[in-house]
DNA sequence: GCCAACGTTGGC
DNA sequence: GCCAACGTTGGC
C-alpha cells in the first residue's frame, strides 16, 4: 500500500468533476517520472491526496484510490486531442496512466499555506513543499498522508482504503 | 502576467 | 553525451 499526491487543475478537473466522475482514467500526464510512479508503483487500493494546483489558493481538497491497473493512455493516439503524440506507437505505448476513483472531499480544505505551516513540523521532508517542485504526481509518506488527513478534518483516515 | 525551476529537445 | 534553447509548471 503506498500513497500519493496528485495534482490537478481545478477550472480542468476538479475535486468536484472527480466526485461527479466517480472513475477517471488519469490521463495527459507527459512526464516520465509521474509515469513510472503509475507504471510500476502504483496498487489498486493506493489512496491519493487530490491537490488542486494552479488556484487561489492552492491545497488538497479530497482523497482518491487507484482503481485500475497500469494501462495506455489513449490520448496519445488520439489526433485531436492536445495530448496526442506522434511519437508513440500503438505496439510500444510511452505514456502508461491508471483510473483514479473518488474516495471524498476533505471536509477542511487543506490550502498549501496550512502545509508549509507544518514543513518543519509533522510533514517534514514532504515532496509537495520543495521548492521547485513541478512534479504532478508524488510519492507520500504514510505519516504524512495521515497527518494531512486529519488537518483536512478527516478523523479516521485509517479506515478510507 | 511574471518568472524561477526544471524537463525536454536537438545540434554538434 | 554535452549543453543552449525552448517549453511548461505553478506559486505568487
Amino acid at each position: 500500500m503506498n500513497y500519493w499526491l496528485i495534482k490537478s487543475e481545478p477550472d480542468v478537473f476538479g475535486i468536484a468533476e472527480m466526485k461527479a466522475a466517480g472513475t477517471e482514467p488519469w490521463d495527459g500526464i507527459r512526464n516520465y517520472q509521474a509515469r513510472n510512479f503509475m507504471r510500476d508503483e502504483m496498487d489498486i487500493g493506493d489512496l491519493a491526496l487530490f491537490y488542486h494546483s494552479n488556484t487561489k489558493p492552492p491545497g488538497v481538497a479530497g482523497i482518491a484510490k487507484v482503481a485500475s491497473k497500469p494501462y495506455p493512455d489513449h490520448t496519445q493516439f488520439d489526433k485531436k486531442s492536445k495530448y496526442y503524440d506522434e511519437k508513440s506507437k500503438e505496439d510500444n505505448p510511452r505514456w502508461i496512466l491508471v483510473d483514479f476513483e473518488f474516495v471524498c472531499e476533505t471536509p477542511n480544505y487543506v490550502s498549501l499555506e496550512d502545509l508549509k505551516a507544518e514543513a518543519e513540523g509533522k510533514l517534514e521532508g514532504m515532496a509537495v513543499l520543495r521548492k521547485g517542485n513541478r512534479l504532478s504526481i508524488t510519492p507520500v509518506e504514510k505519516k504524512h498522508f495521515m497527518a494531512v488527513c486529519k488537518m483536512g478534518g478527516i478523523k479516521k483516515p485509517n479506515e478510507l482504503a
